[in-house]
DNA sequence: CGCATCCTTATGTCCTAACATATGAGCCTG
DNA sequence: CAGGCTCATATGTTAGGACATAAGGATGCG
């Protein structure tokens, strides 16, 4: 029968010190990503995995319960669970540019138009939760793909945590922060559009009033500090925002 | 002491269908937001809040996970459990321009400019998973905020889940999916610039060449099915998206 | 007085055990 | 044979208990 539960082969390492369902939700995702699982299977039901596996029906569901979470599994009670159809499942996570054009095979370079100690403005003051006054990095650098101007970004920071000039080098802020040991954890951003200035147009190396994406984000570590907080504007010819969502 | 934990005020309903982890969820959401509850605040243990409330430490502690998911907890082992800082803390949610509209207090409406039964375009039968030459309803609307234009939107659907005309009403078309059964669960969506054609202009009341936002969103159910299609602009002086992102 | 160690605390992991309920298939009746 | 009903199935909810482990403060020793 076609319709046969599927039994994923799985070895537990009960002295491992990584969770049981940790163990097992890795195992079937590993088996998903594989296809040895296709879309639209369906897994055996969670007792039977549970008393296979000799793990106790909560260890068995929360695996389950993980995946179902990363979009990875659909459960219908009464029914069974499946393989949810291809789509995306991953977790929308936060990129930096510089990964994204990586990714899709383009090739980034970065120039740092201006990098200044001053005291920042209110709105960036307020961004980062600062006291009045106090003293902020501003950097202001143009990217490239493949040679082409993409994007225009400016990026304040606190004096504490922000990199040194050196440090920015070519392969991009967050990972400047990341190695001088600052996590980002959650930017809040808002994506809008304008029309470019004349100096904008000219640094982009395009016609005057062209259609511009424009990207403010405020990022912040596990803490809940705030890192981060920049203006950005895109060429909305050569680059558009992806995402998905999903219902709560 | 200022650090005595905070006791939540909580009624249970045990007769009540919707289950006691997430009334306990809800009640301590509230809490969060009344702000009688502030950032930082520390939560009695979870034992003690089980303890208290009759109910098993399982369920108190599922109710605890489910906000600490939803970023409005931080929980840590040997310490214990607190409100986290300010921020943002809901979930990304699929939400409608309707329903954004209406919680920001501005005054939603809408016009139906075109409703349409025809084979659709190679573009729209691929996104909806339609075999070819399907036939598709195209709708096409104008959605104003206290009364000035503010986004054109064109969505397309098959024909077995696309609501009648009169259906679509005023609210909203998540809404009228949502009255015929149909649950929107994920969303994949791409967001660009662009100037505004002549008709586009014309149709929002604005000068020709204006910037605009644009959206196109293709929209699936919880099995994966892809339910809707469209593409949408939006006047960029009046709109702009704001998301949250979470590093993985 | 500084430092290492122990101990308390609260969460993390894992188990067994019921009962509730949505779903779909198959049976049974009119 | 159609339509309603029953029942098996699989997931959802809840309970109660045991042991592991990280964090931080208290303790005691050099």
């Amino acid at each position: 029968m076609a319709d046969d539960p599927a039994v994923v082969r799985v070895e537990l390492d009960r002295s491992s010190p990584v969770p049981l369902y940790h163990q097992l939700a890795t195992a079937i995702e590993h088996a998903i990503e594989t296809g040895s699982l296709p879309p639209g299977r369906r897994l055996e039901n969670e007792i039977a995995l549970a008393k296979r596996l000799r793990v106790s029906r909560p260890t068995a569901r929360r695996a389950l319960q993980e995946l179902v979470d990363l979009g990875m599994l659909v459960r219908k009670r009464g029914v069974g669970t499946q393989v949810a159809p291809v789509r995306v499942r991953r977790k929308v996570d936060l990129s930096s540019l510089y990964d994204d054009l990586q990714r899709s095979g383009r090739h980034p370079t970065t120039s740092v138009l201006e990098y200044s100690v001053a005291p920042g403005t209110a709105e960036v003051i307020e961004a980062l939760e600062l006291p009045a006054e106090a003293d902020v990095v501003t950097i202001r650098r143009i990217r490239l793909a493949d040679g082409e101007p993409l994007a225009l970004m400016t990026n304040h920071l606190a004096l504490e945590v922000a990199p040194s000039y050196e440090e920015l080098g070519e392969s991009g802020l967050y990972h400047a922060l990341r190695q001088r040991g600052v996590e980002i954890h959650m930017a809040h951003q808002q994506i809008g559009a304008r029309i470019a200035t004349a100096s904008e147009a000219r640094l982009l190396e395009e016609k005057p009033k062209v259609a511009l994406l424009t990207m403010e984000r405020t990022a912040y570590d596990a803490a809940g500090r705030a890192i981060e907080h920049g203006q950005h504007v895109y060429l909305a010819s050569r680059y558009s925002f992806s995402t998905t969502l999903f219902a709560s």
